[in-house]
DNA sequence: TATTACATGTCGACC
DNA sequence: GGTCGACGTGTAATA
């Protein structure tokens, strides 16, 4: 990785229109030729970038008072052009391939904790099958309830406006199997918006806030004990 | 800004809990506290990082062989732990703060212009309003057409499907007042995937690609003569 | 502060 | 290569 201290000038043609003034910014070049521009301040964006595969051109400064100018340009058309006034750190570090991060996410043990137990959503809700297929990707949770509906869940950690969206067209594919009907749905997070209440209450879908903490504390009594 | 180049490993415990194994990275520690951990690839996000506001402690290793600890943690109670066991560079350089970046050709810039001049996408359009308020938001463009239509215009940078069902959203709840009708719907982006435009199709909605550097220059005909 | 929509989103998975 | 969904999304603007 280099890492390039210098007052200088940026420019970003491509998917926009983008420059940026004459100051001192970290530049970074990682091994995969990525380039970012940072400031000081904000985290964890850079100014400007430009993502592999690229090409960088680096050259002396085609005007008075320049000392280079780094032209990056990748396949798709897009230039990054940064013009060089002065050097205050250059450093050229090799990091190596390290191990990749793991994670674990809260949203695939949400489903997870719902699966096991659908009547924190609703008292006599079954589960009849996670993850079920459909030609437009696979419905979260499928469960009939006491009712005699076939349920439709959808699992978000935050439920937004696109989410209800999602559980329509759930519902509409699968209103096309009678075998399913009635068809109800529900859509599930831990945070809600607004705006996506007033959806679900417009096209008649529940709604179910849940307390991811809490429904873990559910499932795992005896360590709440103490 | 502190540039450290480690053999380190890090752990994050916040919204998920994420672990970084010991490896070469560099820590970059901005002015405002920002703390990012990056890997010699991958553009541009860091593999761990720690937005301010929040509080670094560095400690030396509570572990033999392990040269210095960081804990970073925020007033949400997120946490960030880097176990450091070997410093290749450490280097604190001032950037000061400098000029903002400039952007153009972002979606507002586009619904800007055709605010201005709605007849590029229609012959006899005319603006109702901007922005218009529903309560699952705002409506981009508001029109009235030559036929008595009213025209619901949708502004994206990119036509993807989503845009698709955001209109729609607009189109089913502006449905509901009859002083508005008959009622339309186009998509309008530079680019528009296939997929949208058939979802469009299939639904009734017209959609229209524009040229921003076109339009740009339509509005400004005495720029683009010489 | 909270709510919302945009982003040069990025990234992975699947087709 | 395109589409789709998730992201510790981040980020800015607005109410």
């Amino acid at each position: 990785m280099r890492l390039v201290i210098a007052r200088c000038a940026v420019d970003y043609q491509g998917r926009l229109s983008a420059h940026l003034p004459l100051a001192v910014r970290l530049l970074m070049v990682k091994a995969d030729g990525c380039v970012c521009v940072h400031a000081d301040s904000g985290a964890y964006k850079p100014l400007n970038w430009m993502t592999a595969p690229n090409v960088l051109v680096e050259e002396p400064g085609p005007a008075e008072g320049l000392l280079s100018r780094w032209t990056v340009t990748n396949p798709k058309g897009e230039r990054l052009t940064i013009d060089i006034e002065e050097v205050l750190l250059d450093v050229d570090e090799p990091l190596g391939i390290g191990p990749g991060l793991v994670k674990d996410g809260v949203e695939a043990h949400l489903q997870e904790l719902l699966a096991g137990d659908p009547t924190v959503l609703e008292a006599g809700l079954v589960l009849i099958r996670r993850e079920h297929a459909t030609d437009i990707g696979p419905v979260d949770l499928l469960c009939r309830a006491a009712d005699g509906h076939t349920v439709v869940v959808e699992v978000k950690r935050r439920g937004d406006i696109d989410g209800v969206d999602q559980l329509g067209r759930y519902l509409g594919r699968l209103q096309l199997d009678s075998r399913l009907h009635p068809l109800r749905g529900v859509l599930v997070a831990q945070q809600i918006a607004p705006q996506a209440k007033v959806l679900c209450q417009a096209r008649g879908y529940a709604w179910v806030e849940v307390d991811y903490d809490l429904l873990r504390g559910a499932r795992l009594p005896d360590l709440t004990l103490f």
